[in-house]
DNA sequence: TAGTGGTCTAGACCACGGT
DNA sequence: CCGTGGTCTAGACCACTAA
């Protein structure tokens, strides 16, 4: 039988297709978390055997995205309130660490387009468009964050970036937390032009804890309801 | 073929064992850091099949210690000096985080523990038990860290652990580090017992920038010679 | 244009949970 | 003790590299 993945890039070999579609659908909540993955099944919609399926599978559990219960099942991690208050308290003290090395290497130019970036997320932040709102946020804090060279502290903050902006589009924000996040990354971008390490990593951890209280603040409303 | 994996605990897929064995011989460094992994050489090593040789290689992948390069090889990543200042800075907030985290949760005996372990280690510092010096080290820091009850900071933490005490092991320390080591775990224990967050928090990240500093100096040193 | 070795397939095997 | 489905084997296929 042959290969019927469509898009399939020639050389491009199926696990890495598979792995990279099914994270997407994780991250992004279409496969919801605690959801049971079943190769045999996943094999038939993507016309491939099991092995690239499991191929997949074993990157994702490696990634702490699924658990693979041997001999049993494999399912999508749960990602409740404890792991929300974990990876934002994690967040704060990492996001503070990048924001602190970056100093060094922030350009005219750099500072230049975070303004750009903060007038952009002000517009869209009053004009309610919730998708530029989450991927001009992550632009902000990642034109920062790119310039500390830290790779393994940056890929922990992208690992989890796509599952807590998940969370934020499924739980939404409170009114009052757009005024606050522009206030807070005005904050900072003068705290960087001052070159004021200390006061720059207080203010991105205090930024995070924000976002941290009012995301749990959401789910907890909205479990209520 | 019948598998031949020795000591192979029946029930437990040999993939699995596959990959426990390979991430010990990894941070350990009995295999070097840029090592090339052949599966078929693997596989007829441990009297397998390539197909649970390949699952265990993709786990690893997903966890990020060894990369492979698609339709041409598999090895282990490179631990250098940029790496190693990378995940000193990383340990550094996020041990600071989970001793902050940690305060309320001490007890009389963890305090207590704490001092007993203090005290062994001061003997394997001055009797030069490396051996115990390490893992006592370890002790210490986790009976403290695992209080924090962030599990997703706990993992980064033990994930690089090993390797990082695997680099100790192999450049050593050098001879002012030991009193230094004593004297700052004196000086945490002493912010614990009195609460103080904010100053346990900027000791232990002080400290780890001391083991930072110390652990680069020896690697430079050794380059050099 | 080989040769090497990474990738994939079909099917057998077998651990586990429920009957 | 049977059924489901997770695991493993042997071998074919084919992407990439080096002549």
């Amino acid at each position: 039988m042959r290969s019927e993945v469509p898009n399939s890039a020639i050389g491009v070999p199926s696990y890495i297709l598979l792995r990279d579609q099914l994270r997407e659908n994780i991250i992004s909540g279409k496969i919801p978390a605690g959801a049971r993955l079943l190769p045999v099944e996943i094999a038939r919609r993507f016309g491939v055997s099991q092995t690239p399926v499991r191929g997949a599978l074993q990157q994702l559990e490696g990634e702490g995205l699924i658990t693979i219960f041997p001999h049993r099942e494999a399912r999508v991690r749960l990602f409740d309130e404890h792991f929300v208050r974990n990876i934002c308290d994690l967040w704060g003290v990492i996001e503070g660490l990048m924001a602190r090395l970056s100093i060094p290497r922030l350009t005219p130019a750099v500072m230049e387009k975070l303004n750009d970036i903060s007038e952009c997320l002000r517009i869209a932040i009053e004009s309610g468009d919730m998708s530029s709102r989450l991927s001009l946020n992550q632009e902000f804090h990642r034109t920062i964050y790119v310039l500390s060279e830290n790779s393994e502290a940056l890929g922990i903050f992208e690992k989890y970036l796509g599952l807590i902006e998940a969370l934020h589009n499924r739980y939404g924000f409170h009114p009052q937390r757009g005024p606050k996040i522009l206030e807070d990354h005005a904050a900072i971008l003068k705290a960087l032009h001052s070159q004021d390490t200390a006061l720059v990593e207080e203010l991105v951890r205090l930024h995070c804890e924000g976002a941290r209280d009012d995301l749990l603040a959401c789910m907890s409303e909205s479990k209520d309801t």
